[in-house]
DNA sequence: TATTGTTATACTCTATAACTATA
DNA sequence: TATAGTTATAGAGTATAACAATA
């Protein structure tokens, strides 16, 4: 019998629904800011998108890679994938090996050009990484790593069929 | 002296870079995750995309506000705002009123039909953000809240000329 | 028939600037 | 001159489907 306002009735179990602490609001805002922040670093210098961004991470970090492990492991659509390596490939930052034992696919890996970028960049972004979660209390960190595998993990349960494009697909 | 391996040289200080550990793809996939989710319940029921929803959240919460506000509050650039206005207009679900004191400007507000769409979705919205934070351990929750706080004041710091255009500007 | 990867296409979003009208 | 808001436009990104080659 204690309502805040007339036209508006949030029911005494139900709190109002603030934009700023809405968590999925709070969310995109948050992860655009970071992701803004971060593309400064490797668009203006490296002249990359996302994609890009992605398949030399994944392949940095694998060595040699099909398009379809790259897709999987970066949460990328395989037309995104193809677009991102050709146009690494265009500038020669990595090279495609025929797979003998399966000739649809190839085997991805970065030329001693493309590792080069990448030997400069990811100590860049670790370094990045770093000052964020360093504004973390240290307290926190733990807490935040299981809340975001938790967050992700429950949203693909509310929508099952909702697709894993890693926010570029 | 104890190289992990030949090509990446992973200096002893600096650990490897692996994109499933990287903080800013994780959380770009968390709130992709998050927002596809959301978006499903308001997209599929009331033909709105996320600008949308936006002003109408504003507009239930604060009654009424004019286009800045609304661009403020919800991080919108002001063009994405005019558009969203104008179409939850032609849909009669927002009225505006001129100011007479500043002519340039008009003060928005839902009409009872938008009032209404409001007020059933915003149960619906809460329900879905408490569904989501319930996966998160209770002694997590606040910790969480602190370093999205953290993490998107420290973004702005490292780039600061960033727009704060919140995912949809 | 199914899978890997590419290409085409239509569509939506995004950024920016230019503009109107008011102040 | 500056601000609120609108409109135009070019470019980027998106989703889908269709396709070729191979399995």
């Amino acid at each position: 019998m204690a309502d805040e306002s007339a036209h508006r009735p949030a029911s005494a179990d139900q709190p109002a629904l603030k934009l700023e602490e809405f968590l999925p609001y709070r969310l995109t805002v948050c992860a655009s800011l970071v992701s803004q922040a971060l593309s400064r670093i490797y668009c203006e210098r490296y002249k990359i998108g996302v994609s890009e961004w992605r398949v030399l991470v994944t392949l940095g970090q694998f060595d040699m890679m099909t398009a379809k492990g790259i897709g999987v492991h970066s949460q990328m659509h395989k037309t995104k994938v193809s677009r991102a390596v050709a146009q690494i490939e265009r500038r020669k930052l990595l090279i495609r090996r025929a797979n003998r034992d399966d000739m649809r696919e190839s085997f991805l890996s970065l030329t001693p050009a493309g590792r080069e970028i990448y030997d400069e960049l990811a100590p860049i972004a670790l370094d990045f990484a770093r000052q964020l979660i360093d504004t973390v209390d240290e307290a926190d960190r733990a807490a935040l790593d299981r809340a975001l595998k938790k967050l992700a993990e429950r949203s693909v349960q509310l929508a099952p069929d909702i697709v894993n494009s890693g926010g570029t697909r």
